[in-house]
DNA sequence: GCACTTTCCTTAGCTCAGGTAATGAGTTAA
DNA sequence: TTAACTCATTACCTGAGCTAAGGAAAGTGC
């Protein structure tokens, strides 16, 4: 049971939490760099730039995505020549997916442009607010990997 | 121009802020309270909440939806039984979308259900990260309406 | 060593929520 | 009163996820 002490108006909290990341959300689809790639296909990128490689069912429950979908967000990004698939060296069934120095690139390039349209965002914040927002980010990450 | 000073390693939070948001975003679609309610159709009607009452143009350009979207929500929202249509006053172009005794008491029944899977996750949470997650819900509504 | 089960990836087909383009009704301006 | 504009709508399309079902490889019991 968790500390109930800290639930008594947390209902104000959690709306505008739950309000706010979906509403961010639909509103990051639109700011993708590279217009051919969707959003889950950059957190792939992400993850295997974190991770240096994985097998797709590993990148399926890191995405929180079912194993069909990460098969073709897999093919998606090899027929852009994002990643590569090496066999596996134990396990004929699996296969290693790795990122390519092209998606290093990208990703990089990605990094600059985000960094462009947070610029223009947090310009309209007041100091407390990005930093309050900053100090949440991990947060979330970690509540996202739960 | 914004202020350049608060951009030196922002790369590391835009990138976790994004990619929180996105997978936090794609697990609550699993956590809506009611099967049959998608997460934009709840958003529509925590919008009626706070601002009583609305024409579809004005809520499609609240939750950033095209029109046409919103059109097709605001059709499933009354089938539903969950707002009313009236004539628009002024013009009769438009019509004004108000919701129903039957939605505000949804809406209590899916703060109560949602306190519960904040209470989950909260608990597992230590006491600073929830109280930075807290502080940023606000922000990150602010953020989404920019 | 051979069947049985399990695991991993894949294929096929579906759904749902969004978008664009085009239409119709109502309003405003010339 | 005609022209241009705005709001909502209709029709159609796309994209990204899902489930169900399969095929190949690995493990397990006899």
């Amino acid at each position: 049971m968790p500390d109930l002490s800290r639930t008594p108006d947390d209902t104000a909290a959690v709306n505008a939490l739950r309000s706010g990341v979906m509403r961010l959300s639909r509103r990051l689809k639109h700011q993708r760099v590279d217009e051919s790639l969707s959003p889950t296909e950059m957190s792939v990128l992400g993850t295997l730039a974190r991770c240096g490689s994985a097998t797709p069912g590993e990148l399926a429950r890191k995405e929180h995505v079912q194993p069909p979908s990460m098969t073709r967000i897999v093919a998606l990004l090899e027929s852009k020549g994002l990643v590569g698939l090496e066999p596996h060296p134990e396990d004929r069934r699996q296969k290693v997916v790795r990122q390519t120095e092209l998606a290093e690139a990208m990703l990089e390039e990605s990094r600059r442009k985000r960094n462009a349209w947070l610029a223009e965002l947090a310009g309209r914040l007041d100091e407390d607010e990005w930093a309050t927002l900053r100090a949440a980010a991990p947060v979330l990450e970690k509540l996202a990997h739960m």
